[in-house]
DNA sequence: TGGCGTCTGTGCGTTTATGCACAAATAGGG
DNA sequence: CCCTATTTGTGCATAAACGCACAGACGCCA
C-alpha cells in the first residue's frame, strides 16, 4: 500500500500526516477506515456525536438547513480537515448537518480516543486548532460572499473548491444538488452553468460536469477563492 | 467598586468571571482596564495583535472588507466574549478587521500572558475554546442569514444582537454606519428603518435608534437571531 | 444666528434573483 | 426498446436590492 496512491492510506489526510510520529503512534490503532458514498449524512443537526472523521479522498459539506427547508453551504472539508471540531471544541453537537458532497474514503475515530489526544496539549492540539482558524475563515468568507456576489461568482468558486478537494476533472453533481449548496433556485444554477459552458470553462451534462479550462474559471472567480486558499496554506502550511 | 455596576470591572466580562479561583488570580495582574470608543480600530486584517481584548461594556465588530471597499460584518463580540482568538487558535492574525461599534470599557492583556495560561490545558482554555465555538455558530449563521434573509430582517436580527449587547435602549448610529455593517446600501437600511419605525419598533433621528418594542422586533426577527441566542446560552451557560 | 457638514428621505431606471409553469432531453430499469 | 423518473432548458411576471441624483432636515460651531 503506498503512502499517496488513494484513499485507503492514513496519510491520505494531511493532519495525520502532519502529526509527529510519536502521536501518530498513538492514534494508529484507532483509525479505522470507512467509505462515504454521496449524499451520506455525516451527523445530524444537534445530534451527538461518535466519531470524528478525516476525509482522505472524499469531501463533506458542511451546511445549514432553514425551518422552511431552503439550505445553505457554510463550509467544504477534505483531505485538510476533520469534521467533528466541535467534539474538541468543548460543544459536542453544532446546529449543522454535515453531508458526503464527493463519494470516497475517509478515517474515523471514537470521539473519546481523539479527545484523549487532544487533551495532551501537543502538536495534535496546535493541529487541530489551527485547522479550525482555517475553516472559520472560510466560513467567514462565505458570509461576506454570499452577501456580495453574484451566484455566477459564486459558482465559480464552489467548482474551483470542489475541484481542488476531488481527484479528477469530473465532478458528480447536478444543479439541483449545487443549488442546496450555494442557497439559490435550481434555475439559477442552470442559467448561470450555461454562461461558464457557453464561455468553455466547463460542460456539463446530467449531473456530470467537467472542469475544462481552469485558468478562465480562476479569471471569473471573486477574491474570496483566492482569500480562502492562501489562508489555508499559511495556516496549515 | 462593585462587581456588575460599570465595566470597569473586570466580572463584567462573563469569560473572566466564569474562571476558577486559581486561574483568575494568575490571570488578574496582566489584565489592564481600556475604554474603547465608538469606530476604533482594534485590530487591522492580518496584522500581529499584541493584546486580546476582554470587553465589559463595549462591543465589538468582526468585519471583512472586499477590495472593492465594501464591507460586511461576520460577528459581534460583546461582554460574553474575547477578541483575538486568532492568538490562541495559532494562527497569529485574521484576514479581519475588528471595530468598536458600541463604546464602552474592556480589558486587554498581553498576548504572551494570555497563551501561557492557556496552555496549561485547563478551565480557561476550555471557556475560550467554547466561546470559540459560539462564534462559529454565529459567523455560519451570518452566511446562511445573508443569504436567505431580507435586509428588513437582517436589520431587526442585528437591531435586537445590538440591543443584546449594548446597557440601554438608545443606540448610537447612523443608517450609513448599520449599511456597512448589513452589507448592504446605506438607502437599503433608511427604508427598512422606515417600516420599522412606522410599525413602532423603533424610532430614530440622526444617528439615534432608540429600540421602543423589542417583543415585535422578536416577532419580525427571522429565526437565525434565535439560533445563535440558544447556541451561546447552551455553551457558555 | 447663519452657514456648513452630516444624516436622512425619495424618486427614478436597472439589475439580479425569485416563483411558477411547463417543455425538452436523457439515463436506466423493466 | 420503450417508459418513466430525473435532469436541464426556457419564458414570464414579480420582488428585492442596487446605483445614482438630489432634496430636505438637523445640529453644531463660528
Amino acid at each position: 500500500m503506498s503512502l499517496t496512491s488513494n484513499g485507503n492510506e492514513v496519510l491520505g489526510n494531511r493532519l495525520l500526516a502532519a502529526l509527529p510520529p510519536d502521536a501518530y503512534e498513538r492514534l494508529r490503532p484507532h483509525l479505522e477506515p470507512i467509505a462515504f458514498s454521496l449524499g451520506e449524512v455525516v451527523y445530524e443537526s444537534g445530534a451527538q456525536m461518535g466519531y470524528v472523521y478525516f476525509p482522505t479522498t472524499s469531501h463533506i459539506s458542511l451546511l445549514y438547513t432553514m425551518i422552511d427547508g431552503s439550505t445553505a453551504e457554510m463550509g467544504l472539508v477534505g483531505q485538510e480537515g476533520i469534521v467533528g471540531i466541535a467534539l474538541f471544541m468543548g460543544g459536542e453537537t453544532t446546529p449543522n448537518r454535515a453531508m458526503v458532497q464527493g463519494g470516497g474514503a475517509a478515517f474515523r475515530m471514537k470521539s473519546v480516543a481523539m479527545l484523549d489526544e487532544f487533551k495532551r496539549g501537543g502538536e495534535f492540539q496546535h493541529l487541530l486548532l489551527r485547522y479550525t482558524q482555517a475553516l472559520i475563515t472560510q466560513i467567514s468568507q462565505t458570509a461576506v460572499c454570499n452577501r456580495l456576489h453574484s451566484v455566477e461568482q459564486r459558482l465559480c468558486r464552489w467548482l474551483l473548491m470542489t475541484h481542488d478537494l476531488a481527484q479528477t476533472d469530473e465532478l458528480q453533481m447536478t444543479h439541483e444538488f449545487i443549488s442546496n449548496m450555494l442557497g439559490v433556485r435550481r434555475e439559477g444554477v442552470t442559467v448561470a452553468a450555461q454562461r461558464l459552458q457557453e464561455k468553455g470553462m466547463i460542460s456539463y451534462v446530467r449531473g456530470h460536469i467537467q472542469i475544462l479550462d481552469r485558468p478562465e474559471l480562476l479569471s471569473h472567480v471573486c477574491e474570496c477563492y483566492e482569500v480562502v486558499k492562501s489562508e489555508h496554506a499559511r495556516l496549515l502550511g
